[in-house]
Order: C-alpha cells, then sequence, then structure tokens
DNA sequence: TCTGGGGTCCTAGGACCC
DNA sequence: TCTGGGGTCCTAGGACCC
C-alpha cells in the first residue's frame, strides 16, 4: 500500500449548482455574480460556465464586461447559501470514503489515502460524486497536496490526473513560474525581474538568490514548490473560522462622514450577530476603506474589555476604530467600507 | 468597460519589559 | 557617560487563495 493524496475539484462549481436548478440553462452560457445585473457598476463575475468562458468570460471580470462579450448569457445573482448546501452533500459523499478528509473550501478538497490504486480510486470518487450530487469533478491524484492540485488542473474538467514528484519536471517545467500555486502576479514579477521564468528555472535556483528578494523561508518554500515538493499531511480537524468580515461597495461613492460611520456601525452589528449566532467571541475589530484612489487601508483594535458576545461593545469599537482614518475633510469619497472581526478559538 | 467578497498566513516595526 | 540583547504584545500591510 502507498499513501497518495487526491484531489477534488467540483468543475464551474457556482455555475453547475445554479444549471442543476434550472435545468433549461445546460448548455447555455451562464454567468453568476452580484445581484445578476449587468448593467449595474461594480458587480464581477464569480464564475462563468465553460459555455461563457468559450466567449472570454472569466472570474473578476467586471459584470458589465462579460455582458459585452456574451450579449446572450444568462446573469444570475450570487445565492451563496445554496452553494454552501451543495458544498455541503458533495463533501458527505467524500466523507463515506475510507480516506482521510480536509474540506478546502466550498468546491475543493484534499483526501489522504493509503492505496495501491489510487487512479481507481479516484474514478470510484467521481462516480460517487456524479451520482449523488448531480455535479462533476476533476480528481487530481498526487504524492503530496502540490503536485495533486496540480494533478486537478490537468484533469479538469472532469477528467482524472496523476502527477507525481517523478513526472513533475517533465509536465511543469516549461510553464511560467505563475502557473505554481502560490505564487500569485507579485510573487512571478520579481521573479521575472530575476530572470526566473519558468517553473524549471526556478527549481534550478539557489534559495540564497531569491532571499534578498523574497526572505529566506520564502524563497526555500518557492524553490521546493518548483521541484513539486508539498505537504504530505491530510488535516481532518474540522475547519474553525478565526475571523469573519463582511465589507460593502457602494455604487456611488459616499462623501458623507455620517453616512459613512453609518455604514460601519450597521456592518459590525450585522457581524456582530452573526458570530455570535455561531457562539462565538470577538477579539479584535478591524475597519477597512477603500477610497476612490483604490488606496485601501485597515485599521484594526483590541477590544479593550477582552473577548465579548455584546452587539454594542462590537459597534462602538468598530466607530473607534473608523476614528483613527484620517478621511480627509471634507471625507474623500469611500467606495468600500468593510467590518471584520476576529474570533476566540472556540 | 475600471477594478467583488470572504478568507488565511506571514513579516516587520514600535512599545514595553527585564 | 548614550548604550546591550531578548522576549512579547500590538498594529499595519502584503500576498495569496477560492
Amino acid at each position: 500500500m502507498g499513501w497518495w493524496v487526491l484531489h477534488v475539484d467540483l468543475d464551474q462549481f457556482i455555475a453547475a449548482v445554479e444549471v442543476l436548478r434550472r435545468p433549461e440553462l445546460r448548455g447555455r452560457p451562464v454567468v453568476v455574480g452580484g445581484d445578476g445585473d449587468p448593467g449595474r457598476a461594480r458587480q464581477v463575475v464569480a464564475t462563468a460556465s465553460y459555455e461563457a468562458r468559450a466567449h472570454g468570460v472569466r472570474s473578476g471580470m467586471p459584470l458589465r464586461v462579460a455582458a459585452r462579450r456574451c450579449p446572450e448569457a444568462v446573469f444570475l445573482p450570487s445565492d451563496p447559501p445554496a452553494y454552501q448546501a451543495a458544498s455541503a452533500r458533495v463533501m458527505a459523499t467524500l466523507a463515506r470514503f475510507p480516506v482521510r478528509l480536509q474540506v478546502y473550501g466550498w468546491d475543493e478538497a484534499f483526501l489522504g489515502a493509503d492505496t495501491d490504486d489510487p487512479l481507481a480510486l479516484a474514478a470510484r470518487i467521481r462516480r460517487a460524486v456524479l451520482d449523488e450530487t448531480q455535479l462533476s469533478c476533476a480528481v487530481g491524484v498526487g504524492d503530496n497536496k502540490l503536485t495533486a492540485k496540480h494533478a486537478a488542473r490537468f484533469a479538469k474538467p472532469g477528467g482524472i490526473h496523476r502527477l507525481t514528484r517523478d513526472t513533475w519536471p517533465a509536465a511543469m517545467g516549461a510553464k511560467p513560474a505563475a502557473d505554481l500555486w502560490g505564487v500569485g502576479p507579485k510573487t512571478a514579477k520579481k521573479l521575472t525581474a530575476l530572470g526566473v521564468h519558468t517553473v524549471a528555472d526556478l527549481a534550478g535556483t539557489a534559495p540564497d538568490a531569491l532571499a534578498g528578494q523574497f526572505g529566506e523561508r520564502a524563497a526555500e518554500w518557492l524553490v521546493l514548490s518548483a521541484r513539486g515538493a508539498g505537504e504530505t499531511t491530510v488535516d481532518t480537524a474540522p475547519w474553525v473560522a478565526r475571523s469573519r468580515s463582511r465589507e460593502t461597495t457602494f455604487a456611488a461613492d459616499l462623501t458623507d462622514r455620517d453616512a459613512i460611520a453609518g455604514h460601519v456601525a450597521a456592518l459590525a452589528r450585522a457581524l456582530g450577530a452573526d458570530v455570535v449566532a455561531d457562539g462565538r467571541r470577538v477579539t479584535h475589530v478591524a475597519v477597512k476603506v477603500r477610497f476612490a484612489s483604490f488606496r485601501t487601508p485597515t485599521r484594526v483594535m483590541k477590544l479593550r474589555e477582552g473577548p465579548t458576545t455584546d452587539l454594542d461593545a462590537i459597534e462602538r469599537t468598530a466607530l473607534a476604530v473608523l476614528d483613527k482614518f484620517d478621511l480627509g475633510e471634507p471625507p474623500r469619497p469611500v467606495r468600500l467600507v468593510g467590518v471584520r472581526t476576529d474570533l476566540e478559538p472556540p
């Protein structure tokens, strides 16, 4: 028997859930995001169906751009409770297999399995998810989380693929370093500036040569990742939120201090109510303000009286945190306010 | 046709204490 | 007379992911 890590990744998850309850949409371009009105500004695509992606629609793209690229698309509002429910059904199916299960967001999971035939296991899992939830997924098989994750990308949509440290160089070496899981745009840009373009380039770089730009630990991690090394442990402990936040982007900028404070207070109260309903206590309150310039400072304060469930205290603290900002006089235009509560471990 | 929302983790600097 | 080193707490910001 051998230890394998599998990564299960649902195909176009949010769009697929919508199609499931509106079968007439199957095969059509579907775009989910915001309130579903592509005529309104400041809303972006959460997920596009493959049919919409074929027209160049991408997640994160403004809905208006999506509507322009794909006028025949069906636009739907985002419905998180529906996706949460569908996700729970998928995870319940996965949990019935003799594996270690780590839920990794709505539409992803890592599975750790002791088996001699991981591909057969992957096929059984894919079939079970499809039969029990009518949702299609890709399954990546790897010797660690990184290889499993990338294997799933190769498998998408709806397939099964195996990738290990042995096959990694041939499969990944020529790809841009930016394709690596954990390497975002900022890191990619720095790497390019250092002459490191591909995964193979990065794999062949001495960590010391990168430490100046990224720090020792991150440099080490980058090079190891480029060589296909990753975590092999699958953590089965249920996920426990460390924070919870809510933010609102306004259709039109706010320039009135009382209006800004009113939104912060309302967000803080609503958030506090959610957190308390979950049986958690708040340790810190953070406030985020995004100006029209897109500069987005954040301020945070620890609750004076210690962890609390007192909504008045949470709201009061949020307003005190807001006072730490220099909003300008008169206030500079604000396009977003957000409130985050940090939570005491249960 | 300007750029959502909800998360996690890491680093770094200053305050404060010994 | 002006200079240590370590440890912890706190806050701000960066970066990434789904």
